[in-house]
DNA sequence: GAGTGGTCTAGACCACTGT
DNA sequence: CAGTGGTCTAGACCACTCC
């Protein structure tokens, strides 16, 4: 290779694949490296920072370069929503039992931490066109948080937005006191007549924004999946959308798409 | 902000968010930038390197460094699996007319340039266990690459595993000159007397390894979709596992879930 | 040829971590 | 405290692109 610093990174690579070098295991220091390559300490750097771009090493400040271990995986499977949809006309009792969340999880409600946000705004750019409304409509935009009691990252950035006045008249759905509600978004459109046909999800992926990559905790070298989940009732109308930002390094989507028999 | 570059970044984000500097546009060179500022150029070099990792901009050898512009996005939807099964009981005629990338994408077989490699390997590591043989079992491994006539980038890398014993009964599903296959995998199932019950899709994300990077023509500073298709026989058997790298800024997979009425 | 970004040197000093 | 990675300087020369 043309250039010392991608040799450098293509032998380590080559360890870390072979498996010379385990997840877990300390990398010789910077400088150490320099002397054994015969290159200056920048050009180790450079090499070092394509292997965590890639997601294969992790720097820690004061403490060396580690190989990377795989990440738990958190998932999320589409199933859910039939079963929140099913659960959304259960008693209220059974309901607050656990969410959909728990549901993936396999957690109960007691080893997670539910945190609401509400704000009404008007409805701009590409929100507006999705749920069919006129620019400037009043929205009532819910985040939410849940994270593990035991960890400080949450599981995901998570921002829905409903049409205020398809919601209004169950003044409950409007204060983020009453959060978390029992069986979720399902059962509070379901509270106020709405019934869901079916659910559309569009996922992508790309590096996350710095705000992103900090409120996940995300080292650098990883992706975000961006989800956008779109609700429609049954007579048509989209009743919520919701944007969902996931550490593409500890999270799995699961999609099960059931084929009709002959 | 305590670190220069930072600040550095932070001041050409804020402008590119605020539609100062739009998609397209050239930033100033890096000798400029350093003098702007009054930081060294390897100053101005580590921020522009955050934002390119970010996604926010790219840069092109010998011209300059430029706000990136949105990708035109290729679409997957899993509608695709029951239209693949629906065709696969049509005349032969019929199934050639189009595939699913096709019913995808809207184009014409004419726009598509389609390329296939067929190998025999013994099953090893997580795909054994998939697909419930013991390791080393034979297996067909197939790759696919399909991209635009007009491009020189695939859509996406793909690789199919089969079992060998569940599909020799037809000779010609082992012969990669038969591609492609008139209504793709479901239909070279449905020619050995398999139905499919249903496909479980699995979604992850992270940056790209060199290899993807260099044959999807992926710049720095961005992510790709890792998709896992797992497909049953309504005999319960998993019949096909297919693995599938798609680039995260030009990709949007579409899963739409339908719900029971009440 | 002029201008751009890419690679590299050989240091300096700072910030963080564990002992 | 010693050792680690993080930031920064002030250059040098190379490779690429456009004119």
């Amino acid at each position: 290779m043309a250039v010392s610093y991608e040799r450098i990174a293509g032998e380590l690579r080559t360890a870390i694949r072979a498996g010379r070098l385990r997840p877990g295991d300390r990398l010789p220091a910077e400088t150490e490296l320099a002397e054994r390559f015969g290159r200056s300490v920048p050009t180790v750097r450079e090499a070092l920072r394509a292997l965590r771009d890639e997601g294969l090493i992790e720097k820690r400040h004061g403490i060396g370069t580690f190989v990377r271990r795989e990440r738990a995986l958190a998932r999320r499977t589409n199933l859910r929503h039939q079963w929140e949809k099913d659960r959304s006309r259960r008693p209220v009792a059974q309901r607050a039992m656990t969410g959909a969340t728990e549901h993936d999880t396999g957690l109960t409600a007691n080893d997670l931490v539910f945190w609401a946000r509400y704000r009404e705004i008007p409805a701009g750019g590409d929100i507006s066109a999705v749920l069919g409304v006129r620019e400037g409509a009043a929205l009532l935009e819910r985040s939410y948080r849940t994270r593990h009691a035991t960890e400080s990252a949450p599981f995901g950035l998570v921002t829905s937005y409903l049409v205020r006045g398809m919601i209004a008249r169950n003044p409950d759905l409007l204060d983020e006191t009453k959060e978390p509600w029992p069986g979720g978004t399902q059962s509070q459109l379901h509270s106020v007549g709405i019934e869901l046909d079916r659910i559309e999800e569009r996922v992508t992926a790309r590096p996350p924004m710095p705000e992103e990559a900090e409120e996940l905790e995300l080292p650098p070298g990883t992706s975000v999946l961006v989800l956008r989940k779109i609700s429609y009732a049954t007579d048509g109308r989209v009743v919520d959308v919701t944007d969902v930002v996931l550490p593409g390094d500890r999270t799995e989507l699961l999609f099960t798409t059931p084929l009709e028999r002959w």
